[in-house]
DNA sequence: CTCATATTGTATGTACACAAACAATATGGT
DNA sequence: ACCATATTGTTTGTGTACATACAATATGAG
């Protein structure tokens, strides 16, 4: 029985992607426990201190998320008073996000982890072939 | 202001799979759509053809889930009746998962969509990258 | 100016993903 | 046989992730 002459699941590009995610994640997780920051809020913080003030709905698109995955995310920094919002004088629309002092110094002592982060991840890989697959996945998006 | 000497979202490798990730998620979604499969079902359905009978916890570390998610992915299937339970006779903790002639069907309709939809997300790179991409992602496992 | 269209943010529902705590059952060493 | 330990599955809670529908506001073509 079974389907093996016809569709493995392990070789499968989605599975593989599925799986290195997985794990990325766990490994930020672990690293992450002390500042209490997950990719995506860490990711929110980082763009928030580069544009030093955006709307939502443009961090969203600066950290693929979409808006109301993004809307939950802003909400539990926001109540940690990691960031604070400001109307747009411009369009009333718009709210405008900046990080707090608090915030900042969250941001600054985590930014060292972030790249203990990735250098763990990629650990089981030599730097040539940390640069092929970087290249490669980043031709995937 | 800012951090961008400090540290850049876009090349870290955590994010790189996100994104991949997200990407080849819709891919599937779009492709699946006529099946009514997420790739968590369809992984989990391959693995129950693969086995032809599955506890619940082993099939959970075949595709990757944990007991908690598998639980639920297997609670739709089961709803759905594409997969039918039975009671290990060796084991009371266990429950055994077969597929139904439903599951069997819609299985065998859905592996070649599984297959296009590897194809299709792997679109942007020809053969020798594939197989590079592949291999180096197998190692962040 | 006006109206069709787009953008921004909100709300709800479904589906992973995992931690933590738990109950029931099985196993292995003594 | 007994008991410490492990396994199997369930439950609850938090946090992505996205589709869909929606209200408020802005923009651009005529």
């Amino acid at each position: 029985m079974g389907n093996q002459t016809e569709y493995a699941l392990e070789p499968q590009i989605g599975h593989q992607l599925r799986r290195a995610h997985q794990r990325a994640s766990a490994i930020f997780k672990a690293n992450f426990a002390a500042h209490d920051l997950t990719p995506t809020q860490f990711a929110s913080l980082v763009k928030i201190a580069d544009q030093g003030e955006v709307s939502q709905n443009l961090l969203g698109r600066l950290t693929a998320m979409d808006p109301a995955t993004m809307k939950g995310v802003i909400g539990r920094l926001h109540e940690r008073k990691l960031i604070a919002r400001k109307a747009d004088a411009d369009d009333r629309r718009r709210t405008l996000w900046r990080l707090t002092a608090t915030g900042k110094k969250l941001l600054s002592k985590a930014i060292g982890t972030g790249l203990a982060t990735s250098d763990q991840t990629l650990a089981p890989l030599n730097a040539k072939e940390r640069k092929t697959l970087q290249k490669l996945l980043s031709r995937l998006t």
